[in-house]
Formats: C-alpha cells, sequence, structure tokens
RNA sequence: GGGAGAUUAGCUCAGCUGGUUCAGAGCAUCUCGUUUACACCGAGAGGGUCGGGGGUUCGAAUCCCUCAUCUCCCA
C-alpha cells in the first residue's frame, strides 16, 4: 500500500461524509433501542458559520456520535429559524437594490421574495456544517417557518390566549427605528456610553422663579407632561401645586411630587416624558398625566413635538441644544456615563422607548414549573452555577412582548370584526368569523369584513417550541414525539440561556407537561486574545472553513475541544488546531508503522512485547473507565486530553516501541493482532472527536465490507484491570528514564549497549526487566548483593542500579548527587513522621490515609538507608 | 444599585467529595539528538508562597470570613 508521508485531509473528509450520507448512518427512526436524541439550537437562516456554531455543533457530534457507538438510536435534528428581523432587513435591502420598496408591495409579494431568498442562501450554514463532519439525520431538517412548524405555532398562540395567557396592552417597549419593529428586552444590548447630562431650566408660572432638571436625552422634551420632585425634599416646598413652561414650546404642566425621586440624585428635579421612559410612564399613571408620544416609527420627530418636526432623533437633539442655549435655559453641560441600548439585529440603532399596543405573553403561572424543575435538577444545567442566573432571571420576570411590526414570521390569528377593534383568535379565518359572529351576535358578519392583526410573532415564539414542533408534538398521533421526547441535552451558549433555554422548558412544561431536554450543556463564548467576543461586525473572528482547510475538520474540532471545560470562556488560539493537525499526523504515522510490517507465523513472542501487552491493556481500560466517568459529566476536553495522551504517550511512544520489531525484521503474529485490536479501539474512542481520521484509519487496517464503518462500531467499554500491573510499568520507567538521563550526560550513544546491575532491597517484579532492556538497549540485567565499583548509580524506590562502565567517574559530584538527595528524603522522612506522631491525625484520618503513610514511611527509610550506604562506599573511595 | 463568577507555571487553562494519584496539562522556553513511523518528531530540563490576610481542621489550591483586582449578567 503506498501511503502518504503525512496525513491530508482535504479529499479524505469529503469522500467519508459522502460514504456515511450514501450508508444513511446519520439517519434514525424510531424502532426498540433506546433513543437518544438531540435538537439543534436552530441556527439563524441568514448566518454563516462562526467560531460559536463551531464549538457548539462540535459538541452535539461528539455527544451524538458517542451515543450512536454505544448503540443508542441516535438522532441529531437538524433546521434553522426564520429570524425575522434579519432576514427581512436583508430582504428589504435586497428589494431597495432593485428599485422596490416595502411599502409599494403587497405582503404576499413581499413573502415571496423572501422566500425566494431562503431558498437560495438560506441552507449555507448547514451544508458548512457538513464540512465540520456533522452528524445530523438531514432528512429531518425543519425550517421554523415551514407549513408545520406555522401550524404549531397559530396552535400554540390560540392555546395561550384561550387559557388567558396572551393580551393586548398599551405598554412601553424597546423600539428599533431602523426594523421598525418592537424588540424584547433579551434583544436589546445595553453598553455603557460617554454621554452629557445637561441641566435645563424650566419657567414657573406665575414666578420670576425657574426649576432646574437634568437628562440625556434633551430631545423629548417637547413631550414632558410634568416635573416630578420629591415630597419631603425641602428646597421644592414653595413649588407643590404650582406649574411649569416646557422650554422652546411653552406648553404648561404641573410639578408633582412623588417618592420614586431621589432627592440626593442630580437637581432632585425630574422631568416626566411617559411616552418615551418606561419609568416616567408608570408615573405618568399613577399620576393622570398626559401622553404625548413626539416620535414617528422611523425615529424622527412628529407633530406633537412643534419643533424640528421630520428632523431624526439625533438630529433634533442638537437643535434642541442649541435653541436651549440661545433661549438661555441651558445652565450646565456635565459628561457622565450611562447606560445606551441598542437594537442587537441593528447594532447601530439605538432603541428608543416608545409606547406601543403590543400582544403579551403572561409570564407569572408558566415559570412556576419552569423554575421548579430547574432548581431540583429534574433537568440537570451544566455547569450548575447557571442555575443562579436562571433562578433570578425567572423570579424578576415580566411579560414577553411577542408582537413585532413585520411580515416575515407568523401572521398574529387575531381577527378584528369591527370600528372598535374587537376580535377574536382562531386558527383560521372560517373559524374566525364562526367565532366573530358568536361573539358579536351580529349573525350578518362577512368573511370580507374580518381583519387579520397585521403583525408577526417575534421568532423565538417559533423557536421555543423547537424541541416539540421538530418532532410533530403538535399532532397528537405523533410517533416521533412519542419516542424521542424529552431530548437528551441542549447544547448551547450561556448567552442566549433566557431566549430559548428557559423558553423552550417553560413550553415544554406547558404545552406537554414535560421537560424538553434531560441535560442543559453551556458552552463558554469564544473570544479572542484581547477576550472579546468574536464577532463579524468585529471582524476578529477568523473564517471557519478557511480554518477547516488550514488544519482538516479533526484539527480545529480538536482544536476547539481541547480548550474548552463547560461554561467557561475560550480565548481561541489557532495553536490549538496546529496541535490538533499534528495530532493527527501523529496518528497516521503510527498506522504507518503498523501497517508496514511483515508478519511472521512463525517467530514467536518476545518477552517484552508480552509484558508491554499487559501493560497496555491495563493502561487502556484504566483510561476507558475516566472516560465512562466523564461522558456523562460532559467533561469533554477532559475525555480529549485523556485519549490524546493515550494515543500519544502511551500508545505511540511506548507501547509500539516495546513492540516494534527491529528494522527489516518480521513481527510475530500474537503481538500484531493485539496491537491491532488495540489501536481500533483507540480510533473508536478518538472518533467521536475526530470522525474522519479515525474512519480513514480504521478502513484501512483492516479489510472491511462496504457499509461498514467505524460510525457504527461499538464503543469500547472498560473490563478490570490490575493496577498493580500499571503501578509496576511506572516504576520500570523511572528506571528507562535513569538510564536515558546517564546516557544522555556521559555523551553515550544509543547504539552502544551497556549493562545494568540492581541490588534489589525490595522484591519488583521482573516482569518489566525485559522492556526496560529493550527501551535503554541493555544487554543484560543482573541482580547483584555488593555494590559495583566503577559504575554510576541511581536509586528508584529503594532499589539501587549500577551502570559500569570503564569512563572515569567524578566521585565528588557523585557524592554530591547523593547528598542533595539524601536531604531531600530526611525532609519528607520528617514530615511523614510529624503527621504519624500526631494523636490526632492517627484517631481521625480515614484507613486508607494512614496506610499511605506508613508506606510513606517505610520507603523512605529503605531509602535513606540504601543512600547512606552508597554514600559511605563512595567516601571510603574518595 | 442587585447578583454571579474568576484570580494556580511566561501564556491559555484543568484540578470533581478536604487526605495516594496534588501542585498538573497543553503551548512556549532551554539542552541534546536524524536511533528508517513521525522534525507536524524523539529524549530530557527548568519554571509556581495556588491574588493578599485571617479562620475552621490532625490536615486547605479545595471549606468559611475579609481585602484587592478583573469579568459577566440584571436594573
Amino acid at each position: 500500500m503506498e501511503l502518504a508521508k503525512s496525513y491530508s485531509p482535504k479529499d479524505i473528509e469529503s469522500k467519508w461524509y459522502a460514504y456515511w450520507l450514501k450508508n444513511n448512518f446519520f439517519e434514525s427512526k424510531p424502532d426498540q433501542r433506546e433513543p437518544y436524541s438531540i435538537v439543534i439550537p436552530p441556527p439563524n437562516v441568514t448566518g454563516v458559520l462562526h467560531m460559536g456554531h463551531m464549538l457548539n455543533n462540535t459538541i452535539q457530534d461528539v455527544l451524538i456520535r458517542h451515543a450512536r457507538m454505544q448503540g443508542y438510536n441516535a438522532c441529531w435534528v437538524p433546521g434553522t429559524d426564520h429570524a425575522s428581523i434579519a432576514t427581512e432587513a436583508k430582504v428589504v435591502n435586497l428589494l431597495r437594490e432593485k428599485g422596490i420598496t416595502k411599502a409599494n408591495i403587497s405582503r404576499t409579494e413581499f413573502l415571496n421574495h423572501t422566500f425566494e431568498w431562503k431558498e437560495k442562501y438560506g441552507g449555507i450554514i448547514l451544508e458548512q456544517l457538513k464540512r465540520l463532519g456533522a452528524s445530523c439525520d438531514w432528512s429531518r431538517t425543519r425550517f421554523t417557518m415551514e407549513p408545520k412548524l406555522n401550524e404549531a405555532v397559530i396552535k400554540s398562540f390560540v392555546e395561550l390566549y384561550n387559557k388567558g395567557y396572551i393580551y393586548k396592552d398599551w405598554k412601553i417597549v424597546n423600539w428599533d427605528p431602523t426594523a421598525k419593529t418592537t424588540l424584547s428586552n433579551e434583544e436589546v444590548i445595553r453598553k455603557d456610553e460617554q454621554s452629557t447630562l445637561y441641566y435645563v431650566s424650566y419657567k414657573i408660572k406665575d414666578s420670576t422663579e425657574t426649576i432646574t432638571i437634568a437628562t440625556t436625552r434633551p430631545e423629548t422634551i417637547m413631550g414632558d407632561t410634568a416635573i416630578c420632585i420629591h415630597p419631603k425634599d425641602e428646597r421644592y416646598f414653595h413649588l407643590h401645586g404650582k406649574r411649569a413652561f416646557v422650554p422652546m414650546i411653552n406648553r404648561e404642566i404641573p410639578i408633582i411630587c412623588d417618592e420614586y425621586i431621589e432627592i440626593g440624585f442630580g437637581t432632585g428635579c425630574l422631568k416626566v416624558t411617559p411616552a418615551h421612559d418606561s419609568n416616567d410612564y408608570e408615573i405618568g399613571q399613577k399620576h393622570g398625566l398626559e401622553i404625548i408620544d413626539t416620535l414617528n416609527d422611523d425615529g424622527t420627530l412628529n407633530d406633537n413635538a412643534q419643533v424640528f418636526i421630520g428632523d431624526d432623533r439625533f438630529v433634533a437633539r442638537k437643535k434642541v441644544i442649541e435653541k436651549l442655549k440661545e433661549l438661555g435655559c441651558l445652565l450646565k453641560e456635565e459628561s457622565i456615563t450611562n447606560n445606551v441600548g441598542y437594537s442587537e439585529r441593528n447594532p447601530n440603532t439605538v432603541v428608543e422607548p416608545k409606547l406601543s399596543l403590543q400582544w403579551f405573553v403572561k409570564m407569572d403561572d408558566m415559570v412556576k414549573p419552569a423554575l421548579e424543575n430547574v432548581l431540583n435538577d429534574s433537568i440537570h444545567f451544566f455547569p450548575d452555577k447557571f442555575k443562579n442566573t436562571y433562578k433570578h432571571w425567572l423570579e424578576n420576570i415580566r411579560d414577553w412582548p411577542i408582537s413585532r411590526q413585520l411580515w416575515w414570521g407568523q401572521q398574529i390569528p387575531a381577527y378584528y370584526y369591527n370600528e372598535k377593534n374587537d376580535f377574536v383568535v382562531a386558527e383560521n379565518a372560517e373559524e374566525a368569523l364562526h367565532l366573530a359572529i358568536e361573539k358579536s351576535g351580529n349573525s350578518s358578519l362577512k368573511q370580507a369584513e374580518l381583519r387579520q392583526d397585521e403583525d408577526v410573532v417575534d421568532t423565538w415564539f417559533s423557536s421555543w417550541l423547537w424541541p416539540i414542533s421538530v418532532f410533530d408534538g403538535f399532532d397528537p398521533n405523533s410517533k416521533d414525539f412519542e419516542y424521542y421526547y424529552p431530548t437528551n441535552v441542549l447544547v448551547t451558549g450561556w448567552d442566549i440561556i433566557f431566549f430559548w433555554v428557559a423558553r423552550m422548558i417553560f413550553a415544554g412544561y406547558e404545552f406537554k407537561n414535560e421537560k424538553p431536554f434531560k441535560d442543559v450543556y453551556f458552552t463558554g463564548m469564544v473570544r479572542d486574545k484581547q477576550r472579546r467576543k468574536m464577532s463579524k461586525s468585529l471582524g476578529n473572528s477568523p473564517d471557519a472553513l478557511e480554518l477547516i482547510d488550514k488544519y482538516g475538520a479533526d484539527g480545529v474540532r480538536f482544536g476547539m475541544l481541547s480548550c474548552s471545560a463547560a461554561g467557561n470562556d475560550l480565548l481561541f488560539d489557532e495553536s490549538t488546531c496546529e496541535q490538533g493537525k499534528n495530532f493527527c499526523n501523529k496518528l497516521w504515522n503510527a498506522f504507518k508503522l503498523i501497517i508496514g510490517w511483515e508478519i511472521s507465523e512463525t517467530i514467536s513472542q518476545q518477552d517484552s512485547a508480552k509484558a508491554g501487552i499487559l501493560w497496555f491493556d491495563a493502561r487502556l481500560n484504566q483510561t476507558i473507565q475516566s472516560i465512562e466517568e466523564n461522558y456523562p459529566k460532559y467533561r469533554l476536553s477532559e475525555i480529549l486530553m485523556d485519549t490524546y495522551k493515550l494515543i500519544w504517550d502511551d500508545f505511540c511512544s511506548n507501547y509500539l516501541e516495546i513492540v516494534k520489531p527491529p528494522f527489516q525484521t518480521p513481527i510475530d503474529k500474537e503481538t500484531h493482532k493485539m496491537v491491532l485490536m488495540h489501536f481500533e479501539k483507540l480510533l473508536a474512542l478518538i472518533h467521536p472527536f475526530m470522525p474522519f481520521i479515525s474512519e480513514e484509519i480504521w478502513q484501512k487496517i483492516e479489510e472491511r465490507k462496504d457499509g461498514e464503518s467505524i460510525v457504527v462500531a461499538e464503543f469500547p467499554k472498560s473490563s478490570p484491570f490490575n493496577s498493580e500491573i500499571i503501578a509496576d510499568f511506572n516504576q520500570s520507567m523511572q528506571v528507562v528514564t535513569e538510564i536515558r538521563t546517564l546516557r544522555k550526560q556521559k555523551n553515550i550513544s544509543f547504539k552502544e549497549q551497556i549493562q545494568l546491575f540492581v541490588k534489589e532491597n525490595q522484591k519488583t517484579n521482573p516482569i518489566f526487566d525485559s522492556v526496560i532492556c529493550k527501551l535503554s538497549n541493555l544487554s543484560k540485567i543482573e541482580t547483584t548483593q555488593e555494590k559495583l565499583n566503577n559504575s554510576f548509580s541511581f536509586i528508584v524506590k529503594s532499589n539501587e542500579y549500577f551502570v559500569p562502565l570503564s569512563q572515569n567517574i567524578d566521585l565528588d559530584s557523585e557524592i554530591l548527587k547523593i547528598r542533595k538527595e539524601l536531604d531531600y528524603t530526611h525532609g519528607f522522612l520528617k514530615s511523614v513522621n510529624a503527621k504519624l506522631s500526631n494523636e490526632k491525625f492517627v484517631n481521625n484520618a480515614p484507613e486508607q490515609v494512614l496506610s499511605i503513610e506508613n508506606k510513606k514511611k517505610s520507603e523512605a527509610e529503605a531509602k535513606i538507608k540504601a543512600l547512606e550506604e552508597q554514600l559511605l562506599s563512595l567516601e571510603q573511595k574518595n
């Protein structure tokens, strides 16, 4: 077999991915086996693969591949969400380029354009996931705007409305003037910014006096309907009951008292603008104030403002400041930091608080089972510190504004049937008519007289149903839902714990009375070296596909996972991908070595090989056991590092060196068989992390039939192992290390064979002597009762080793070396003795700890004895 | 303002139930080495008062208190 000098992933990856698809390994149908299901947190249909997706989906793939190999019926459902605002913004821009404005076309026409866009660009991210090796069941790919999922959204809306959970109300909402829609709190990104606090004086009616307020948003002054002071603020007692004039427009407004005011803050006077601030709105409600909305939907000033009509709010702010200066009302400007909200989907747009009529979902009841079942670990968070965050949010939750003033999304199924805007909520127009006739008592009502609400629901109002809807859970006869729900785990970034983790849990209990997933694994954020979150807007994220081209999918997967413990952010560094790539090469070369051996039917197995096999088998099982413990705890980076070290250090550096036949000589049949068996297990262990190279090698180390694959091979299970063997081996390796160091110090080439004598002060297992000989190139190991003259010596445990050499031995440096070790061992013994002579320690420490200390003591004593004897004999010679 | 978390080697981070395995890993650094699987490598080495202080305990990186610094979330 011609083999490349080093591993090159490119062709191999596409070859095996195609093979996996052809054999339908990723497809899942309900059967007798136990299911293991994951639904992908649906990426945005406008999205392209970024580092966060890579991390998050690699983790899901590792989990699903592991489960599949364990024999579960593994099902990973992919799909995308329709991302109302982002997608609509994209399509609006695209149409504008073609000279079409949204206002000039019908809703249907617009949706046709959007679906067209989605068909063309919407699947990019899913295709990219394939490059990463994601083993999704692609036949199950879903989309939140496809007919069945739409239906689920509408059904759930109607159900919630009928339960009394959905209502329509005026509230101050977050308004995105670019997208011209409302946003939920979670869609607003808050940033601290340098801004200016303006001190503005208002004239008092029937007085020469003025009153001063401070504001960061002077352009809202025209919407003021009161000035508020604290009732106990002595400075303003004389103003109780007075009225003031709004500067520029001279509208008369009352001065009111409310305990809400902080006396010490600013001037102690607050301008109240109920239409443009949520706190002001509450004060307004309490005091029955007028509400004057001075803004248009696009963020320009409207007629109510009376001045600067048509100017954008920020242009208006500048003009207002100028005007106030002119009028002499602007007393002071002060630089402060304050918190400004930006739209998540339009990152340069400042969100405006705005009074508007919206649909809301009542949260207080829905939250109860969701909170309870997370706190009692019925749904288990990894890491569990996120329980706190979750609890805090749920306990302070506000009602969820779900209407969006957009077209791309599920249109709200509310139908207005009269001038007063009375409405009914129904799954379709026919039923709506039926209900409307009933409700209005007007039996002559016609279909055409019904008007459906113009707005759509929030995208999250469809993705919260995702774990249910992808299995058609709103269909009472769904076998899939019956079988796969609840899913095993949701893997997602902690930044969207509210967006969908919490809401999916609400929906699970609300609609199905059952959790949507058993575990939640929160990944960290991928950050750059300056700890900034990687994002497209910052341009600090490497191109995912270029990374894959450079390091191979396996290399990138390795890189992403080797440094990411659950829930902790990771500073992405390409060098970890390089490590992954090097690891692939290491595996490839191990394979080349093994496959290159000529096998002899006749030669017998060497002792060293026999011993090596015995040890590696134990070591392998030890590692598998720890892997088995770590999977349920989602300690993936630990599993990966354990496997990495098992392969690189134990298998390649030690095991293969032990069993390796001399150059151009064959290997015995038995050893070869065992090495292959072990190698195959290692490939299976690493497969969930590095699917491509493991498949490539697995297919080549043995004759495989078409349709066979490591994808569906069995994941290794641990067997009992003898830990004594591992300890004995480690001790022998210490001897090897000593000899290697000696060779290096004395410049003895590895090719030159040397002898080793051992004075056994403590009986040790001789089984690895052959291994020591092979790895150190010794001609023999002999036991001796006497110390050897003219030799270099070292001590492992309490055994003394001698390497006779013709070279002159520097007695002084040998003596120094031994003295140093003796000092250390004395100190060590002293600390052990201190423990053992402490009555409280002896009485309180568990048996196991005591016996360890006793063992330490006797070993240290034996070592001291040996060292002292050596020292004595060296000093006599000196 | 309320809350959560972090601080361990030059860098990035593990360290789970306090005790063997506990002071670790990877990368980086240094030394030596082409011994035919691999220089994308091998063999070695150095590097730490576990942020400071106090406490609990026979025993603390680990539990508690406190201070400092940083990060994040919510308002």
